[in-house]
DNA sequence: GCTTTTAAAATGTCAGACATTTAAATGTAA
DNA sequence: TTACATTTAAATGTCTGACATTTTAAAAGC
């Protein structure tokens, strides 16, 4: 592990950059220690508060963690899945929000992959992916609930789905997709009849998965994308005319 | 922005989850300066270097970019598709390394997802998208290249179909699908054989784009994952039998 | 009016110190 | 001998203060 000394870019970063590789390559495993920053400082000679900067900008990618006291350190960390859930959802909404995409984009691109799950999900959902989606399909039909909550609601269902392919490495990349949508979808306001049509579509879904009916879930789901697509539209026209005004 | 003083975790994850928070939220805007160190510190009553160490982990996730000089400083960033995409294969690729997924769940996955890309692909894909992936089948046709060759013409293939859907977001979230799956699929050797059936699969991927056949791009999709299945099991199998030894 | 110089403000880096946490090593008593 | 308390050492966490470097805006000079 070495640095170009003659490079302009942050010490810091070119240091966590080449413990990354190193991670990354395999030079180094899991769960292995990395020297204490004193050692570190001293290899790549550069001061403690340096080295700490690498090392907090590792940690901030979950690539190490660190442990106080003797014997303690930073360690190479097993990157979870709810540590890379979390990264990709962070991420995800970042990259939404702050790129002005289109809300008939990022509905396109989140439905697609949610029907890629559906034929998994069919095959494999449990009892329990079923119940949670019946769930929430019952907390959506309650007249009280605020429109935040409903969303929060949906994204619950649709991760249930998504889960119930039980294929782990997909239910991360979905991850992101489906709640990254959720700041978009909070913009719309769903009255009791388009509350009601969601709800159906739903319970569809949920039967047909049931029913271990592949072909009839995709249905749904195109039925769900191009209502969502259509609620959507609705309340860009709203905006532009309000804009108009 | 306010940090909790009785909280036992470190000051520079706190001040740094309070930043970022704040920028999700849209309290801080898209190339928004943020106070000076010197001021941070005060507000949040701690030195300079804890707060260095809080902007570094922003750093390390694209959020903020600094600097130098006069009227330099932090300012939130506005997260580029590249910065996603870069974090999202870093991600991906540590998950699969780090928590011993296994081939079939991978594959599965990666052709899951590039399923749900092909039929906007068929639809909208561009005479040069069509051209990246027949100059890439015709790399492949080499004689002479690398195994580790044939793996990253491969990836380029693969992001040209995703690319050919032209929705961005989706693009996005399949980077990860498929340069994560390199590592793995570069620990098979392709024989001369097995290089003519895949090529053989991308050509009737390609030709089937062209002609705007979602259904055929599909059947031979399928193809390939269960061809690639099958080379997988076969290194998986081989590699158990040489540790039996 | 244009160019050059200067000053100021900010980040980048360093050095050294002290505080806190943690686990192993040691010592002590039942 | 075993169980428990104490000490100790090693590491990270934090602070202070200083200097280096970069960059821009304003001042000075022509």
């Amino acid at each position: 592990m070495k640095i170009d000394p003659d490079n302009k870019t942050d010490l810091s970063a070119q240091i966590a950059a080449a413990i990354r590789d190193a991670i990354i390559s395999g030079a180094l495993i899991v769960d292995e220690r990395l020297p204490s920053e004193a050692e570190l400082s001293e290899q790549f000679n550069v001061s403690r508060p340096t080295v700490r900067e690498a090392l907090k900008r590792l940690a901030a990618q979950s690539l190490i963690r660190t442990q106080r006291g003797a014997f303690g350190g930073a360690f190479v960390n097993r990157l979870s899945y709810p540590e890379a859930y979390g990264q990709q959802i962070t991420t995800s909404t970042l990259l939404l929000s702050m790129n002005s995409v289109s809300f008939d984009v990022a509905c396109e691109a989140r439905y697609a992959l949610e029907r890629a799950c559906a034929p998994l999900s069919a095959q494999r959902r449990t009892p329990d992916h079923l119940a949670t989606m019946r769930a929430e399909i019952h907390r959506q039909s309650q007249p009280g609930l605020s429109d935040v909550a409903f969303c929060a609601s949906d994204v619950t269902f649709h991760r249930a789905l998504v889960d119930g392919a039980d294929n782990p490495v997909l239910s991360y990349q979905l991850a992101g997709a489906v709640e990254a949508m959720q700041p978009l979808m909070n913009m719309i306001t769903f009255t009791a009849r388009s509350r009601e049509k969601i709800v159906g579509l739903h319970s569809r879904i949920t039967d047909a998965l049931e029913a271990q009916d592949a072909d009839a879930a995709d249905a749904a789901l195109v039925d769900l994308e191009s209502y969502t697509l259509h609620l959507g539209r609705d309340v860009m026209a709203a905006r532009v005319k309000a804009h108009a005004k």
